[in-house]
DNA sequence: TCAAAAGTGTTCCTGTTACACCCATGT
DNA sequence: ACATGGGTGTAACAGGAACACTTTTGA
């Protein structure tokens, strides 16, 4: 959609009070990171507007194809942000300004917006980011060294790094961070990165087994000293 | 608000696509019990729409004060309910028709709504619902004996009933649906009704106490045989 | 004095924790 | 051979489940 089409036509095409954002997560040289974009001299989540007939999980999907190039992604509903006075007007007159566009207090966009935020895990190498209208940079972050953002952005980051930490200990969902096939010396440290505390080997192996989640592949040589790991994939 | 005032002024005062749900919960005669409401031939949730001008959570709030008559009832958000053709048309046409009033298409809460429910867990004794423009009557009715609802409001219904399962294992929330001060057998009988299983009397009660939650006051005297249980209440 | 109700104690079992042991492999 | 990494085993412990024991009280 061409940026003069959503000005204009926004109203008619999205539900006019309700958006999306998007925490998504990916895992990098042993860092949890968050794909922000950059709006002026600040940061956002992504997010998108939701098409009048298509439904929010549609637009979620979308939303997130569009911002990753991924087909598929894992999501999941993390909270509503509802307050009175929630606008994103002091985010984009920013960058009317510096464009030199006209700014108009009336665009459609300046509403007062309930969003529905959700939270995504994505494997980094896999995804080809994309910028968008108002969005000139993106790049993905260390959890614990964000950057300036808009609005409530920040806490929305926070609410979701909370929100992992409670899932991961009831739910298989980490290996969405992972390639296809990994180890469990792999998803061990990654489970130690998100929970940010040292784990017992064993007993973390011993309970990812036990889940039944995981099935066992041959090893693979490999080029550092010490004996071979397995490979394991999600069981189909 | 009149229902005049509802009618043409709807679209200036709330926000125009999304409306709120809620899933209020009582307890009565060892039954888990729901508040419906009359709307035609059907039963639907007691809802409402959310002013430009207020936060989602005060929505809720006054919404539930308004059905209830309680000040600071307890509410937990619940889920997004997104589906694209999610509308009320259906539901408001025929009362429309049974009251001989005009009805017209292009009504705003025809639109397409997006909801957000909530649950909610009252003290029956303390309530005082009232009815309001569309609905004719009100009604407590038992989770396992749900009337004809309209739309999607039975499956919401039953998203409650699964999510108070879980939460109550980890949450002490129960206390909300009895007396201020109630005792272990009450609360023991509240569980086993929710759950729907026995749960062994012993390690109940020393699971709650456990929990540091609540203080123990004097017994009462009561007219049944047996030794007298003694109260609790929350600790402040 | 008997039966029902309420509170507490005891035993068993499962699953978590911490740590030890052994095997594999590159240097 | 040895240091490093990876897989599995074991003993100690905590918390849950099942059941038994005791006291209180109205009939």
């Amino acid at each position: 959609m061409e940026l003069e089409e959503f000005l204009e036509k926004g109203p008619e095409i999205f539900l006019p009070n309700l958006s999306i954002d998007l925490v998504i997560i990916g895992y990098e040289h042993k860092r949890l990171k968050c794909l922000l974009l950059k709006i002026g001299d600040r940061w956002a989540l992504p997010g998108g507007y939701i098409k009048k007939d298509e439904s929010v999980e549609d637009a979620v999907q979308s939303t997130l194809t569009q911002r990753t190039g991924l087909r598929n992604a894992h999501f999941t509903f993390l909270s509503v942000f509802g307050d009175h006075n929630r606008q994103f007007k002091s985010v984009f007159k920013d960058y009317f300004d510096k464009q030199g566009m006209e700014w108009r207090d009336d665009y459609w966009f300046n509403n007062r917006f309930v969003t529905l935020s959700y939270f995504s895990l994505v494997n980094i190498a896999n995804t080809h980011p994309s910028v968008s209208h108002f969005d000139e940079a993106f790049g993905w972050f260390d959890f614990d060294d964000l950057p300036d953002m808009w609005m409530d952005h920040k806490s929305i980051v926070n609410t979701a790094r909370q929100r992992l930490i409670q899932d991961i200990q009831k739910e298989q969902l980490t290996h969405h961070l992972l390639d296809a096939e990994f180890t469990m010396p792999e998803l061990h440290q990654l489970h130690q990165v998100i929970l940010n505390e040292d784990i017992d080997r064993s007993r973390f192996q011993k309970k990812m087994l036990a889940s039944g989640f995981y099935e066992r592949l041959p090893k693979v040589q490999k080029s550092t000293p010490g004996s071979n790991p397995y490979q394991y994939r999600v069981k189909v």
